[in-house]
DNA sequence: GTCTATAGCCAGATAGAC
DNA sequence: GTCTATCTGGCTATAGAC
């Protein structure tokens, strides 16, 4: 029984603080917060992460192994680039939907401290565009898609798909759309991303 | 005389809360770094600025308005949608370039804050999409370029030319690139972008 | 206008009882 | 493991001399 309320605890503190550092950033987020949202006191919080620092880099290796599966299906997989490209259009915003505060927390801290990064990279789980890389050569050389390097193309992929939801108060201004109005476009684009991409460069 | 001191010291400070707000944001800065890059003491910052508060929305205000103009090129040009397009890659690519913090600065602190749209929003010089969208539905019902919504095609050029600077520190970790490598895939942008928009939306 | 010194507050972290 | 109480340091902001 003891057993059991320590992970209940320490999965509690997980899911406050995943919350309120998604919503405050690093520098932003207090612990009491933390505290409150959990139910408990400050002093859990250092019993069981011992220091702020370590408690943030706890949830982002947390939200960062949710993301990095979700591009290794753009980048892993055995299909054409026309599929591929349109199961990671359609999942992915399915899936930021449900995590919207997720790619600009991981986006925002890593701006903040670049050096993180090498911390994941040991992960054997970490996403690298090598087998991507093939198939887009492999495509171009028999001529299904335009010629285009696969770093390009990657980056086209993850900008449309992950921009809208970084960027969602500008977009939602300059637009002079409300929120109803918005998630009317990003369901829109589970379909329109893909096509706009494959219009781009599928020969024909 | 005075007066000349004035507006110096005024302007140093902006210069120095700029970089130092963009690097570290409105929660990790500290009135002392801004003063020691200013070259003067905190007590100044208050003097000109009353509180940190203030000062940040100064700056923001300031930075805001070296982007918007960028956004009313795309938006307010008499040209064609595929000129706009192109002379409005080429040139935001470069002006990121010597203003990297700057998109990322904008969108972190609107998602912290997304009010603060509110008072930008006043101001006559802020991007609006009315006319582009007549030129798009003009270009549909003519044929020139295939069916697409303006917010849709306004959107997908602003995340292929933002997303890349936003989103660094992940696109040369996936991509597994250096600084310098990074920089040639940016510059190849210019018109690479472009011309994965065209390709797109053109029809032939 | 510019400085030094300091007030006043608040956050992270720890001590120690239970 | 969980709590209350408290320490300690750092930060914004101000007072007041020059």
């Amino acid at each position: 029984m003891k057993k059991g309320k320590d992970e209940n605890t320490e999965e509690q503190i997980l899911e406050a603080a995943k919350s309120v550092f998604q919503a405050k950033g690093m520098d932003g987020a207090r612990m009491q917060e933390i505290a409150d949202k959990a139910g408990i006191n400050k002093a859990m919080l250092h019993y069981y992460f011992r220091s702020k620092q370590l408690l943030f880099e706890a949830v982002f290796k947390n939200m960062f192994s949710l993301l990095a599966p979700q591009l290794n299906a753009i980048l892993n997989g055995d299909s054409s680039i026309e599929d591929i490209i349109k199961n990671f259009t359609f999942n992915y915003i399915s899936f930021i939907s449900e995590h919207p505060y997720l790619p600009n927390f991981i986006i925002q801290e890593l701006n903040r401290n670049p050096e993180f990064i090498l911390k994941m990279k040991d992960n054997p789980g970490f996403p690298n565009l090598v087998k991507f890389k093939k198939q887009v050569e492999k495509e171009v050389e028999k001529g299904i898609i335009k010629p285009i390097s696969a770093e390009q193309l990657f980056i086209n992929i993850f900008a449309l798909n992950v921009f809208p939801f970084v960027a969602k108060p500008l977009i939602m201004a300059f637009s002079n759309v409300d929120n109803t109005a918005y998630e009317q476009l990003m369901e829109e684009r589970k379909t329109e991303v893909a096509n706009f991409i494959i219009n781009s460069i599928k020969n024909t």
